[in-house]
DNA sequence: TGTTATTTTAGAATTATTCTAATCTGGGGC
DNA sequence: GCCCCAGATTAGAATAATTCTAAAATAACA
């Protein structure tokens, strides 16, 4: 049993992206990515941190998630009017939208075809994001 | 030259929507629909009828897009964190969003082709949601 | 016209997010 | 290992969009 480096990949992350490891950066980067895919507000993950016991404020947790969209280690996704969810599934995918619970499910992009996109009048398309919304049954 | 009557077409909409036809509602309506297919949010309503010199407060403008969308005379659309688009298009229909300028710009539902639509996990569709992101050429 | 339920309103409250300016810290050089 | 300082973190104030509250106005209808 050889004493594992928790921190290891989330360090090599950071760098690799250019970040500083900080101890927030390297905490938040740790939950963000050691439980796979997941949608998380900054409040969320601000909990999850102090439930933790990382010290971290909002500020900060606000600075690192919009810094990590930068690096695109993140995906910032907008459903709702007023709140920000911020994906760790980077590849290129769609979303489920669950009005009752808020909650949002990934759609690898192979599962929907979207085909015939038109050109936009100017710019370049950056993305396209499909966003299936549902409602109680019926 | 009979004399038009500029509301009616806006009081047949509204009685048919159960809303009372007060004045505000009424010129909030003229606004909203007698300009063909437009995307506005709160603020830019309010500063319209402002310089309409129609007397209405914020939260009325609130309360009125709300019960329109209620009512299906409107559609909220949410590209951007912190800010409520309205679509006065309530077709079946997908959007490109210019980051730049902020701007929305309809795309009819047929020129886009959304399909293998994958089954939710359970309750039912409300809604499909296309929106191609446009930024600055590269 | 009088009555009442509905609507409108000003202003305060709330919520998510960003800003500010002071303090702290990671990491390179000695 | 210690110093330094650019970059990071922080508390708390500020901002922005929206919602709430409770009081005043008004549409509808007898």
């Amino acid at each position: 049993m050889s004493n594992h480096r928790p921190f290891a990949n989330a360090i090599e992350l950071l760098r690799a992206s250019k970040l500083r490891p900080t101890r927030q950066r390297l905490a938040l980067a740790k939950l963000l990515f050691e439980k796979g895919d997941r949608h998380v507000t900054a409040e969320q993950l601000h909990d999850e941190a102090v439930a933790a016991s990382i010290p971290v404020s909002l500020a900060t947790i606000y600075n690192t998630l919009h810094q990590f969209v930068a690096a695109r280690l993140l995906r910032e996704v907008v459903v709702n009017p007023g709140r920000s969810y911020f994906d760790t599934n980077v590849a290129d995918h769609h979303h489920f939208f669950f009005e009752e619970s808020g909650k949002l499910m990934d759609i690898a992009s192979d599962r929907i075809e979207v085909t015939n996109l038109p050109q936009p009048p100017h710019g370049a398309i950056r993305r396209v994001d499909v966003v299936i919304r549902v409602g109680p049954k019926s």
